[in-house]
This record gives C-alpha cells, structure tokens and sequence, in this order.
DNA sequence: CGTTCTATTGAGCAGAGTCAACACATGTGG
DNA sequence: CCACATGTGTTGACTCTGCTCAATAGAACG
C-alpha cells in the first residue's frame, strides 16, 4: 500500500474518532501516527446498534473492547435471582468493558438506549497493543480507574441520598456528561427510560416520576418526555448540600437527612 | 552481593510473601525468581499500623501500592458534605489503591480495623515493572477487574437488597474471604465495628444489630461480640433466594421482597 | 474504676415502596 | 387509516420497612 494512500486513511481515521475526545483510546493526544495506524487497522469501525439491542450478554465470552462513537448504552449485572442492576450509562468516546481479562466471561450485558454506533477491537489485540505501546497503559488505567470511583460514588449516592437528591444528583452528573461532550450543560436528552433511571439510582419507577414532577412545579427543571432542561441548577446543587444552612427552593418538604450518619 | 546471599533472600521473602497467595502480586506463581528478587528489593516490608490508624487520608498523593500482610483495614470516600462512605474491606493479601495513576489525587482513606501489617511498593517502581514484564500487567487486570465487579455488585445489594438479606450477603461475603485465605468458613471474626457494617451496607447501626440478634434468634449464627460462628449456612443462602419456592427458616417475618423490579 | 466508645433494645414515625387505575405514545396489522 | 395492543409514564391511596430518637448496658482503655 502506498505510503500516501496510508496518510489519507489516517486523516480519515482522525476525522472519525476526534469526536471520540479524550476518553477515546485512539486520541490524538496518546498515540503517534503509526500506532493509530495500527490501532486503526485492528478496529472494527462505526457498527450500528438499534435501541434494545444487545452489544453482549451476561455469560457472554468477551472478545471485544467497545467505544461508544455514537448513541448510549446501559450496562448492567444480573444475579442468581435475576434481579438486574444497572451500573452505568455509556455516551460519546466511552469506552465499554476494558475491565475484562482476556477470555474470561463476563457477568454483564449492554444494552443500546438508542440507535448507536460502535468501533470494537478484539481484546487480544489491544492486550498486544498495550505491551507494545507504554502511552496506552497509562490511558488503560485512567479510563479503569475512573470507572472504580465512578461505581464508588454510587455506592455513597445509594446508602446515603433521599430520593430527591438521587435525582437531583442524577440530573448534574448527566448534565455533566453532556457539557464534556460539548453539548448543552442545561438542555440535552435522557436517552434512557425511567425505569433505567429508576433501576440505576435504586428506586421504583414511581417515585422518579414524582420527583421529576416536583422538580418541574418548582421550575427547577422543565422535563417534557425525554427532553430535559435545568432551568435553575443552583437549586438542584443545593438539594446535594448538608442541611440548616441551606437557603434553597425547597419550601415544603422538611427536607430531612438520610440515613446512618448522625 | 553474593549470590548465595540472593537466594536466602529470596527463600525469606518467599516465606513472608507465602501467607498472602494469589492475590499478591509477588507471588510465586507470577513472577520469575529474578523479577521477585527486583519487587522485593523496592518493597517496604511488613510495617505496622495499629487499630484506627490511617493507611493514607483523603487528599493525599498517591505514591505506594499497598499489600494487606495481616489484620485487616476498611477503604472509604467522603463527599462535599463529609458524608462518608464505605467502599470495601481489606485482609490478607489483598492489594490497596491500584487503581490511582501516578501522582494522582485519590479522594479515598484508608484505616486499620485492627493492628496490621502491609507491604507497600512505590507507585513509580511498580508501574516501571509492570511495563518491563507483561506477567504483571495480567495480575494486574484481574485486581483491578476484580474490584470493579465487587463495587457493581454492591451497587445492586444496596439498591435491591432487604435489610435482612444484606447482612445475610455481607455473612456469607465474610464466610467466602475467610474461607479462601485458608481459615474456617463457619468461625470467624468481624473485625469492623457494626458501625462500618452498617455503613458498608447503607443501613443504620440499629438494624444491623437487630438482624444479627434476629439471626441469632433462629440459631441461623452465633454472635458473640465480634466471634461470628455461622450454624445453618443454607439459611443464610435462603434469604438472598427469591420467593414463595422459599422454605427457610424464616418463621413470622413475612419476608417481603424490595423495591423497584416487579 | 470512672470515662468513653460501642452495642443493644424499645417506641414511634415517615420516606419511599406497592398496588391499582389511567393516560399517553408508538407501532402493527387488518 | 383506524382499532387495538403494547410499552411507557403519571397519579393517587395505602402500607411497611427501616430510620430516628432515646435510654441503657457492656467493653475497652487509660
């Protein structure tokens, strides 16, 4: 192949996964020219997935690294009861499942939330990769890393937040996620259902739907089906804070701490 | 040095690093005798820490990985509001803080539950040896992989699990670790206050010590300070099981399922 | 041997779950 | 293109688990 044709390639490559940011493991940023070549060559591009649709099953023997390049995901643990537990929800330049040593089985599933694309690489190879290229250990860890404190932070979020702060808490943090992609920090879509979202922070589907609701009469938010926009996010922030001192919209509700901690 | 020297060296090192098996990651089955006698000669053996005392603090730069050699110690995260959380406890041969870059900032503590001793290599050498031999970087997945799994999985015992069946899981969760560092699966003992139980598991300390008195009760366990000896295993099991199918012990309490999925 | 930490026990209350009915949207096939 | 079915979301009434408050009892430690 001529060495031209390769550069092409490579722009058009660049052109693809420099929407993927700094999450994605092809950046920019981390790698040379001739080891995104490699990667480039190695990685099943732009595959689409309709909502519903499995990118893999719990049981599933892992093969594949995952980076969401368009659409979302929910990933989710099931155990001997079957009860499902939703552990998180994947966008734009995320990347799915690096936590699994080569071969092993993994005890979880993602679920596409909308129609998305994915680029996938065979585990092996990026194992390969890895031992190759120092840069990409230190991304590799990164991206593990944040996902142990991310998981950390719900554990805190479930035993410690009201049903009010766990939606308050909800609302910031995907607020967050789309202001790091670039998009509106205050309007942007929930591509998942309430039952996902219900699932997620731990309670019944009813009670999102009400706190949604509270939110909205209060004009903290304005929610219409899937489409939110944070009208006032100082409020929702306040919802977060401790106590006494606190000067927030509430009015009603006696806003009372939670749980175990005195 | 001789190399007769290096060998006793080695042979005692080996001796210490014995009691800490496969999760160690110098362990025999890992390493090479030469890469053992390299991770050895960075590694601060066997230092002392009493009962309360802190491993590293909120806040502080991260620079050793460390080794659980003896007792035990409990990792926590705190947020805005010093709400605390407990994300997970650590005994022997366990490996703290993996997880953190170099030089980053981790936003978790660590205490000794009881007097312990650790390992702790420098953060710097560590990821020095993981980049000069690959047999490490697999120990080094599976920890890390290992992690993950057990902080989602807490993610669906708090959000779908009972009181009762918490401290059920979290039993026979103690029972297994027992168990697989060599010790009794029935006799052990919980050397966390029921106030890290109660946190660990987002319960108040009330319940907790409820649900062991209930246990103790219906001679499913029996507690005496923090000596747990476990008398009818299967029991235990039968509250994490679903339903109606059910015939545990379970005598008056109309064992109601939780929450959220129907 | 008192002081402080930790654990137990009881009483009462409320946050959030369950059950149930309905509303709205989306999609499918006759 | 309408009728029906199905999936999703909302709202209300009621119940219950597990939290809070409070008081006391052991353990541990200096």
């Amino acid at each position: 192949m001529p060495h031209s044709n390769e550069i092409t390639q490579l722009k058009a490559l660049d052109n693809i996964c420099h929407r993927c940011k700094l999450r994605n493991l092809c950046s920019v940023d981390i790698l040379s020219a001739s080891e995104r070549k490699r990667f480039s060559d190695v990685t099943k591009h732009d595959e689409k997935w309709n909502r519903g649709e499995h990118l893999f099953f719990p049981g599933d023997q892992q093969r594949y690294i995952y980076i969401v390049h368009s659409g979302s995901f929910k990933l989710y643990i099931t155990n001997a009861n079957g009860d499902t537990q939703i552990t998180g929800f994947y966008f734009q330049g995320d990347v799915l499942d690096l936590n699994v040593p080569n071969n092993a089985i993994q005890n979880y599933g993602a679920v596409a939330l909308e129609t998305s694309t994915v680029c996938k690489i065979p585990l092996a190879e990026f194992e390969k990769m890895v031992s190759q290229y120092p840069a990409l250990l230190n991304a590799f860890l990164l991206i593990m890393s944040r996902e142990i404190k991310l998981k950390q932070r719900m554990m805190l979020v479930m035993s410690k937040m009201t049903a009010e702060q766990k939606v308050a808490d909800f609302l910031i943090h995907m607020s967050t996620e789309s202001k790091s992609r670039g998009h509106s920090s205050t309007v942007f879509n929930l591509s998942m259902l309430r039952l996902d979202i219900a699932n997620y922070l731990g309670l019944a589907i009813e009670t999102v739907s009400r706190t949604l609701k509270n939110f909205k009469n209060k004009g903290i938010i304005n929610v219409e089906g899937h489409q939110i926009s944070i009208e006032n996010f100082k409020a929702l922030q306040s919802f977060l804070q401790d106590d006494s001192t606190n000067t927030s919209i509430k009015t009603a509700t006696i806003s009372q701490k939670k749980r175990t901690q005195r």
